[in-house]
RNA sequence: GGGGGAAUUCCCGAGUGGCCAAAGGGGACAGACUGUAAAUCUGCUGGCAAUGCCUUCGGUGGUUCGAAUCCACCUUCCCCCA
């Protein structure tokens, strides 16, 4: 028997409504594993599921954080393996659902984060450091103590070879080290994972495209502008958020609306290219193809056939 | 009707006789990824039996040892004068 289910996949790809679906047949909860939903007053530009779309299933790790405030895995798997233990606790079958590959990852492998916590003013320091030496210099540092990473890394890849600093800097131990040890433990949960996406790239494609477009219509930029008038600054990490980025670049006067617009709908296709980069070659992933855009009977069979392998085989 | 300019590999855009399968950018494709991850970083992009060969720079023909680059004509587009 499995600890958890997960449906993960690209962007745009039905897991919302896969889930809800699955979470009614089963007297699951759904726990959102998405980077950005989990920030308040972020809705349209996140596609978070709406009241209607929840359709009743309770839904954890939405409009948990402050959209000005600074978020990371390991406050995710933190707060999300909370979500578990109480759900399952209640006698409900928790459902991972969400696009963001290192979260479930994180909350799936389990506490691993604590060993090596993150400094902002440490982390200032070496990123001033990195620059004043340039890539090249700062990656043979590294190599001096960490030689596997250093070699790993390419000397552009500042944020890699900045945290690998920082791990033996706070630490005494290379994260190499740090992380060949992470990956001996046992996960913490054991899951099924499905995978959705489409069997053809282009229905994919347009599919984003399409619903991008629908977000505007449904008032990103005024979303966006409250944000900011709320005082979430540019570098606050809920502003790189695809579509929030470029409608703050638009109201700055960057560029037209049509151009943030187009700019959304290239940045959408080029993230579910990488989202699913992420998941192909992972271990224990069952992909499910839609070979055409899915309407609700197609989400109510997949639902069924979920439901039934996963429990007739486990 | 007259004058001028432009056509380049998926797109934009360099290239004005050999060092050009053709800079650069974009896109596409592929990969990485352990406390910013909707982020960040990398590779690759005419074909092939491939240290070489073949096809490509609007079309046709020509000049030349050799052309995307020069000439002629044709086609299309843009601008100016009417």
């Amino acid at each position: 028997m499995y600890d958890l289910l997960v449906i993960t996949g690209p962007t745009a790809t039905g897991k919302t409504a896969l889930g809800v679906a699955l979470a009614k047949r089963i007297g699951g909860e759904v726990i959102s594993a998405d980077s950005m939903q989990i920030y308040r007053g972020m809705d349209v530009g996140t596609a978070k599921p709406t009241a209607a779309e929840m359709d009743g299933v309770p839904h954890h790790m939405l409009d948990v954080a402050d959209p000005r405030e600074r978020f990371s895995v390991a406050k995710y798997a933190r707060m999300a393996a909370a979500c578990v233990e109480d759900i399952r606790a209640r006698d409900r079958f928790p459902i991972v659902v969400g696009g963001t590959g290192l979260y479930i990852d994180g909350l799936l492998r389990g506490a691993d984060y604590a060993a090596a916590p993150s400094d902002p003013e440490i982390r200032r320091a070496i990123e001033a450091e990195y620059d004043a030496l340039g890539g090249e210099a700062f990656r043979e540092k590294l190599a001096a103590v960490d030689p596997d990473r250093a070699a790993a890394l390419h000397p552009r890849d500042k944020k890699r070879l900045v945290r690998a600093w920082e791990v033996y800097a706070l630490t005494g131990r290379t994260i190499t080290r740090h992380d060949a040890q992470s990956k001996l433990a046992a996960p913490r949960y054991s899951a099924y994972t499905a995978a959705l996406d489409f069997a053809d790239r282009q229905t994919l494609y347009e599919r984003i495209d399409r619903r991008a477009r629908a977000m505007f219509d449904a008032g990103l930029v005024e979303e966006v502008r409250a944000l900011l008038d709320a005082g979430v600054g540019p570098d606050a990490t809920a502003m790189q958020a695809i579509g929030y980025k470029e409608v703050a670049g638009f109201l700055a006067g960057g560029c037209t609306l049509e151009q943030a617009v187009d700019a959304v709908c290239l940045a959408s296709r080029r993230y579910a290219k990488r989202q699913l980069t992420w998941l192909r070659g992972r271990p224990d992933v069952h992909w499910r193809l839609w070979a055409r855009e899915p309407d609700g009977a197609d989400i109510e069979a997949a639902a069924e056939d979920m439901a039934k392998t996963v429990f007739s085989a486990a």
